[in-house]
DNA sequence: AACAATTATTTAAATGATAAATAAGAAACC
DNA sequence: GGTTTCTTATTTATCATTTAAATAATTGTT
């Protein structure tokens, strides 16, 4: 999927290994093969295994101490807000209960976002904003495509808020928005009357209105949740109560 | 500060070379020394310096390809949310400016993951809170740190919350009070009504008022980022006024 | 049983050699 | 002249081997 993934070996042993401890097919605190059968059981050599362990290890999926070995990190300690680590995760066990999460994170920060916007963003900022909207009624008419323009459009929020901390989620919530497709869009007609409510939340950012479109951004998204919440609900059903939780 | 500073060359210099990026000594896009550069720089190994790219790829500050060399990365490309990235950014270049952005970050995470808390936490993990509320208490009396129990507090409402992500950003927040202190503390009397107000929170939390979970909450961060707005004036109004006495 | 010394295993680091990628310049071509 | 293709030089990528350092496990001593 990354175009990092064929990159080179190191990567794609960083990717192949990443993988497998987000699958958990390594226990926590267990371990990993050593240094000396990675390279057996991929076929590389002693460097590329060690330059694979340093990057996922700075990703916080493992750590290397001699005699010890290579052992798996606690999930807390992995870097969710990391893009490889974040892919490997959805990839490798995708849910609906993951994309709630996710999204919760979104009704945490996008909000603040478009509030923070409306109080900082600048001329070329707004105007990007605007772009994105026009993308979004363009893929309304079939002339460009609905969710990179939807992520443009919240992408551009973000970046507004001038911010670098919600910048940098920039990430994190296309990637959101991406599995969310797969999921709520598929009931949820597409678009249509949401190009309007885009339009609210930039026009209360041009009004610097912090409030309304903190307010506007907000409603967008608790939609979005009672939407997974209630396939959240249809899909739990059918198996007998099995966590409450 | 950190204990990987020292814990073996390759982390040194994924420090030192980590330093260097976030202060700016490389310009963006540009370029870092070449890989024989850098050992003969800082008189490493090849090994030692690959591994130490491949860390600072990983955290995305920079990238390296064959005869392009080793370039520093746009900055919103870097992993912010890294406890390492963090850590370098904070001791680089510590500013008002830097800590009114955690802070708005804080004001977006913190309450909603009261709110969540008051949804989804069990048993134990209230009493987490509550263990860390009586630090709170004791360190008032000067029996406990009073930083290292308001972290605790804040960090298991995190936990509480039952999403990964914002769990995960434990040590992001813990970074934002341990600098906030460092600012805000030195006016405002320590403790003491602060208490009462964490004790608030955990009370609705306890209550299951998801509403009111937030709103404690977020009073608690407006205040902080009152404070830090009114100090950000001071600081720049004070640059023509040398001294006003 | 508690402690100290030894050993064996594993990662850490250095070195050297070859391969692959690619930016930049040279040559061929239209 | 301008465009494309080929060559070359540089730099990272990869492999292989050796030595050092760290440390868990074992053994020996008191």
């Amino acid at each position: 999927m990354n175009f990092r993934e064929k990159h080179n070996l190191t990567h794609q042993l960083t990717h192949d290994l990443g993988m497998e401890v987000v699958k958990g097919n390594y226990a926590v605190g267990g371990g990993l093969p050593s240094e000396a059968d990675i390279c057996s059981l991929y076929n590389v050599s002693r460097s590329a295994t060690r330059e694979a362990v340093k990057m996922l290890s700075a990703k916080g999926l493992i750590t290397s101490r001699p005699k010890q070995g290579i052992r798996v990190m606690p999930e807390h300690n992995w870097n969710l807000f990391d893009t490889d680590v974040l892919s490997w995760i959805l990839s490798s066990k995708p849910s609906i209960q993951l994309l709630h999460e996710f999204t919760q994170m979104r009704v945490a920060i996008e909000p603040q976002a478009c509030a923070l916007a409306a109080v900082h963003a600048n001329a070329e900022q707004l105007r990007n904003i605007e772009d994105a909207l026009n993308r979004m009624r363009d893929a309304d008419n079939g002339l460009d495509d609905p969710l990179e323009a939807d992520i443009a459009f919240h992408t551009s929020i973000l970046e507004a808020s001038c911010n670098r901390f919600f910048y940098q989620l920039t990430n994190f919530i296309a990637t959101a928005l991406r599995v969310s497709i797969r999921y709520t869009n598929k009931i949820k007609g597409v678009h249509g009357a949401d190009v309007l409510k885009h339009q609210h939340i930039l026009d209360t950012i041009k009004s610097r209105d912090s409030e309304s479109a903190y307010k506007a951004s907000k409603e967008i998204l608790d939609e979005a949740i009672e939407l997974i919440e209630t396939q959240f609900v249809e899909r739990t059903i059918s198996v007998p109560v099995v966590n409450a939780d």
